[in-house]
DNA sequence: ACAATAGTGTCTGTCAGACAATATTTC
DNA sequence: GAAATATTGTCTGACAGACACTATTGT
């Protein structure tokens, strides 16, 4: 720690932690991974994941490892939200939280992780108050998701590796709260050139014409941008 | 510190600072707020203005408490941009940052910092390589101040409390570095209700009819947007 | 055939970009 | 008046929203 070149008083020390906004659409809603805290402080309180960050490892690798840890899986969606630092947030001391949000797709079930004796998706408008300042982080999250299905690909985030176009319009539906025309919006993803590449395969389901399957493209912005409007 | 209670490898300390990324157009560039080292490491090296968080303070107060005193003046538009938490961006000890993004009219004179030897507004495009991982930060900086150009009223911080309609442009321009066409962008950014309130007063410069003043509006969200474009 | 979903074509209003025209100042 | 800048008006092509219509499956 290089202590006697810098007066101690120049660098408080302070903790610093990850926490995951982990988001995924299931049962025709907008869920987010919460787990039930096994320790104090808040014990028993839903909390968003994450943990400590390491001394060797980066701030973003710590939130990826996190991710897999949580999920089990890996390869996610993963950015930085905004990082969290009011001198209270934490009772026990110091705590700078850098907040990540992630996406993904309907996933089997959540794992409990090592300090969390549960966790579950849960209907994001179906939160309560959550530990810590977690419930404004989840909000942050929540909005920067919708924000920016906008104008990038990220909504096949929340998809598979290969989806139809109804998949993917019900994701926007979903997390916007709104209808969306099938027509237009079919029109306006298979017209942006790179967004979408059709894989060739058909789905057979029930009662109606297959759809194309198609997968991520090459294209991450949306440009001109969907626009979120009702229906 | 609450030793004991906890693991000390469950929180290994880390310092946390906030770095400044702030913006200013003047002499038709697009200008950075830089300090020249002081110390050691990178002594003598240009560097982004910031310091340590206090242990009483939270991190957006730390950063409004150094824009201030690094410019000397309060009330500049002051968002957070990112964090950066590499194990060896700083040599001394591990250190995390929070980079914030700050937009200020043409001001007088930088005020030199305590631990910095100078101060200058230096052009983005004249920027070489910073200290630590300032250059990267910058240059994040920077694309976010273009892109939320597009799509919020940011454009005026860069102003003062009073400008014009072509001043306003200028700074679009000089920050997108793209020609602007007169017509179309007064109808635009007069036409967007609430976004510039008009003052009643006009200019009166060398050559030409004066101008109507303005100042911002209550809107922070331009929908639609205004386009990137070259004209 | 009918229901259901996938995908295409057409119409229309809105808006951005190009640019002509007018207004108000200084020299 | 000429030059310069501000502001308004007009035209046109592109595109979003509404929605009729065709295509392809299961029952």
């Amino acid at each position: 720690m290089l202590r006697g070149v810098y007066a101690p008083s120049d660098f408080p020390p302070f903790a610093v932690t990850v926490d995951l906004v982990v988001l995924t659409v299931r049962a025709d809603a907008l869920c987010a991974l919460l787990v039930r805290r096994g320790e104090a402080p808040f014990l028993g309180r839903w909390a968003l994941p994450g943990g400590f960050v390491q001394v060797a490892e980066s701030v973003d690798a710590a939130a990826g490892r996190e991710l897999v840890e949580e999920t089990g899986v890996a390869g996610l969606h993963l950015e930085q939200l905004a990082t969290y630092g009011e001198p209270r947030r934490d009772p026990r001391m110091r705590v700078v939280s850098v907040a990540y949000l992630a996406l993904a797709p309907d996933l089997p079930v959540p794992v409990a992780g090592t300090d969390a004796a549960a966790a579950a998706w849960v209907p994001v408008s179906e939160v309560s108050s959550l530990a810590f300042d977690h419930s404004r982080i989840l909000a942050d999250g929540v909005e920067r998701a919708r924000a920016k299905l906008e104008y990038s690909s990220l909504g096949t985030a929340f998809c598979g590796g290969e989806f139809t176009v109804a998949e993917l319009r019900r994701v926007y539906e979903i997390v916007w709260g709104v209808g969306l025309d099938p027509r237009n919006f079919h029109r306006k993803v298979t017209g942006v050139e790179g967004f979408l590449v059709p894989t060739g395969g058909t789905t057979s389901r029930d009662g109606g014409r297959p759809a194309a399957l198609y997968r991520r493209g090459e294209v991450g912005v949306l440009s001109p941008p969907l626009v979120r409007s009702s229906a």
